[in-house]
DNA sequence: AACAATACCGAAACCGGTTTCGAAATGGTT
DNA sequence: AACCATTTCGAAACCGGTTTCGGTATTGTT
């Protein structure tokens, strides 16, 4: 029935080849005339919109986009730049982002420019070159740091964005963020009361603001909770498996070992486990570690890792609705959204192996 | 030093605001010569060039991409559709190969814009639409099916584009591809040589060309060996853990258990080895198991799971190069480009618990 | 029936580049 | 000094749309 054989001769059955003036030609108006009809202008009659609309459905007609964009001076299109990736073991966190932000942009009649930073410039590069020969309108910025470069650049460029996280100039634009201290208030009191006293930490570089703010939740609830802050106990760490693995020896090597150790990333919790076992631990009986970002392969390792988890849709949507509102109204206050993550329970945590569950006796 | 308040006052020092035509004005000059002096025409003296050059980089012109774009005819940008992705656990591997064929885009001057495709509509309608918009000059297509409708569609459009993974048609377009079947050759042969005789493999769905060619290589292997093809010992998958978790129980529940299992992805081996671990089979020493992927995040389990790995970096590149060369002369034969997997032990495969080394017994 | 108001569409400028074509300026020859 | 070949640039068309402006044709009013 439908012969798939391409050839020359049958470029007439090609979609996409009729162009405005065709269709002003056959329907002997002008294109311009063509536009406003398509476009729902008022100074245009019921009889010959209708005319125009079903010619256009006829013959296929589809506005080229890169006209458009230049005569309307816009480019209907997102930047989200990839940060290098120095072989995270876990970054299913981006895909799941970058398709949830495709998505939500879609239907705004946006599209998403994926540009992928080489390490050897400068991280503002990117989006310099992006912003002067403009191809985008506005950018999506994730895992910011506390003194950013990108964010810097933007703001003083006047470019519209939004970030995912925080960061030292977060009063003058938008962003959303995890409320990554609640969570890790959460997270630091549910050790607590199944009855850990000593509690390890292993962080994410200092540059990053939310590893920065989860080890500020950390900290509060140990001291709410009256539970001396143990320098020792808390790690440093750069949010991959192999910085876990380091501060987990860091930790577990000490003559007071912690009896749990909370980390910054799911990436970081696996190689924590991974140090943990060979060390011989075992969890969560000896030790129990609990991890952020709730990605669905925690649940396939043994014992399945407990960790923080927050929708990555809804991020995608909502960041996409913030940088939407400020396309629109460039001068409209800045605004922001904390969203909040939830402990999910799975096993790599419980009791610690000597329950001396006298953590209130050091407080009232 | 640097005052970073924003204010209306300071347009003149955004970059980006120098049209052509003001370069020209400014050296007395037309546009189209401007135009033809930046872009390395013979017919502009040395002399100009410079002046052109100079002021250009001076001013800080770029050309605005899309006024170019429509004046070239092209887009310069290839579109990348992610799939639905039904909570697959480990998508690392798209995040990887979009920043991969990112780069190597951006190596060519292209842009990478990526669509997700929502569900509900049928698989081509993106690609349609992209195509029909004339969004993009080509296509990076990945986890192709045999009979592939997107590969149907663009073929019949006459549009550029390269598939990862072979599929009916694959002698009429371009394609790159990982050698399955050698793979699971490969790793069919190393159980066989560590003793093992009943070999379960948990595959993925029918549609998926790739998943039915390591089956392919499997089934030629067990063959070549004299071993028998038993049907119970085949359990299909989808490419997921829970896939993998369901297809497990089939396997280890039947009287007669497989002493190790190959698996079509590292996802569902991931469910396998959950499996499992819950019916109480200590691996390696009581089941051995294989994936295929290298996920770096493989290395973190216990015990960390031997796979089939490849380089996705080289994918996006090579995938590129395909596609370029495509572009640049549409009517060049089609080729194509098959890697090979290699196979990295990790630790979770081993010899069966009760040797019997006698699996040359049945053949000669 | 004359006139003002409105509806409707054509004409043309514009977005910001690229590319073709032809004319003027320059250079080399005899 | 006259002539032809080159070099070098200006002019203008073009890519495919959008939007403003003004002029008819139509309708409504008295």
């Amino acid at each position: 029935m439908n012969d798939m054989k391409a050839g020359p001769e049958e470029e007439w059955v090609k979609s996409g080849e009729v162009r405005i003036s065709d269709l002003a030609a056959e329907l002997g108006l002008t294109k311009g005339t063509v536009s406003r009809a398509l476009n729902g202008y008022e100074d245009i009659s019921k009889k010959t919109r209708k005319r125009v609309m079903e010619a256009a459905t006829k013959r296929g007609y589809v506005p080229t986009t890169q006209a458009r964009r230049l005569a309307m001076g816009l480019t209907e299109t997102i930047g989200l730049v990839l940060p290098p990736m120095p072989s995270q073991p876990v970054n299913t966190f981006v895909s799941e982002f970058i398709n949830s932000v495709s998505a939500a942009l879609h239907l705004h009649g946006y599209d998403l420019l994926v540009h992928s930073a080489n390490s050897e410039e400068s991280e503002v590069e990117p989006y310099r070159r992006l912003v002067q020969s403009r191809k985008v309108d506005g950018f999506i910025i994730f895992r910011t740091n506390e003194k950013d470069p990108r964010v810097n650049y933007l703001l003083n460029e006047g470019f519209p964005f939004v970030t995912h996280g925080r960061t030292a100039r977060m009063a003058e634009h938008d962003w959303f963020d995890i409320d990554g201290e609640k969570a890790f208030r959460d997270a630091t009191s549910h050790l607590i009361k199944l009855g850990h006293q000593r509690i390890g930490f292993v962080g994410g570089g200092k540059e990053f603001f939310s590893a920065q703010l989860r080890l500020k939740g950390f900290r509060a609830m140990l001291e709410e909770c009256c539970l001396e802050k143990v320098p020792s106990l808390e790690q440093p760490g750069d949010l991959t498996g192999q910085g876990g693995e380091i501060a987990a020896q860091n930790l577990l090597k000490q003559t007071r070992p912690p009896t749990a150790i909370l980390c910054a990333n799911d990436a970081t919790a696996l190689g924590v486990m991974k140090a943990a076992r060979e060390l011989g631990f075992n969890i969560p009986e000896e030790l129990s570690v609990i991890g952020y970002d709730g990605i669905a392969l925690g649940a396939y390792i043994d014992p399945p890792l407990t960790t923080l988890t927050f929708s990555i849709e809804e991020s995608g949507k909502e960041m996409v609705n913030l940088l939407m509102r400020r396309l629109k109204s460039p001068d409209l206050p800045v605004i922001s959204k904390l969203a909040s993550a939830i402990l999910k329970l799975r096993g790599s945590e419980g009791p610690p192996s000597s329950i001396q569950n006298k953590y209130m006796e050091n407080c009232l």
